[in-house]
DNA sequence: TAGCGGACGATAATAATTATCCTTTACAAT
DNA sequence: ATTGTAAAGGATAATTATTATCGTCCGCTA
């Protein structure tokens, strides 16, 4: 018998051409559940609850599977180790220059217009990642300024 | 005898409230020199022909320094470790997905429009680091893709 | 279901950065 | 100019994040 969750799950392995294994399953399943930029430090502990056995070079091996295969998106990182997006909508983030929080902004209020199409030097463009470096409201009304 | 080299770092070390060493002077001078995004490594390698007894440790200690005191800006990285901003004019960064190249962009040539002001939840814009990811000129040849 | 290549787990290794600790220097007050 | 003190420098140990290695085990195709 196999559950609707693990028939899905075996075909999104078979659409990225890579095999299917339970670790990869649990993984998926974990990070989906979790909102932000997690850091993998933070998915293997969540992981291990389901699977102790897990490793953590697994959890790393596999974050970056996800990424390549583009199961995942990696976020542009101001933290200071790697995280993976979170959120699947189009958005962007802003950056607090004093407390260094990261909060999503949608790509619509963020009101920015791009030059589609080629750049300067020939370079190919596949996104844009737009950070807003500011003060965040807890930290204007923290020191009045 | 004085340089006006060094009588101007001096001003520059009040001006910002810290004090004025013969390294501060240096790495100062070489980072002034140095284009891109030099790593510290870089950093170290380059002023270590002018200050030879100079320590890995004091380089970082000085980035730092620098950085936090706004004599130079502290990038936002896709590189594996920290750089810093040699380009004093207003400008964005191309990203290569695959081999990590970094490139600036004039902030015009980029073509964007961005809502100055405000933001939701109240974050207070200092200023916008957008990112373009995309492939370099180099990779789409060396591929074909 | 057999076989093989890839995946897993444990852990060593590496890279980047930071902390420690002792010596030396810059700077302000004398 | 002299000196006291806090900060800075140098050497290096420690930490953090990540990657490589390697023997064993499992998923996938024939």
């Amino acid at each position: 018998m196999q559950s609707d969750e693990t028939r899905s799950f075996r075909e999104l392995c078979r659409e990225h051409g890579i095999a299917m294994t339970h670790q990869r399953q649990v993984l998926y399943e974990t990070m989906k559940t979790m909102h932000g930029h997690p850091s993998p430090e933070e998915v293997y502990a969540r992981v291990k609850r389901k699977v102790p056995a897990i490793s953590l070079a697994t959890v790393y091996k596999n974050i970056h599977l996800f990424v390549e295969s583009g199961v995942f998106r990696k976020m542009s990182m101001h933290h200071g180790s790697v995280r993976v997006e979170m959120n699947g909508e189009a958005h962007h983030h802003m950056v607090c220059s004093r407390c260094r929080e990261i909060t999503d902004i949608a790509e619509e209020d963020l009101g920015l217009t791009g030059r589609r199409g080629s750049l300067p030097g020939g370079f190919r463009v596949e996104r844009y990642a737009v950070d807003v470096i500011g003060i965040c409201a807890k930290c204007q009304s923290a020191t009045g300024s």
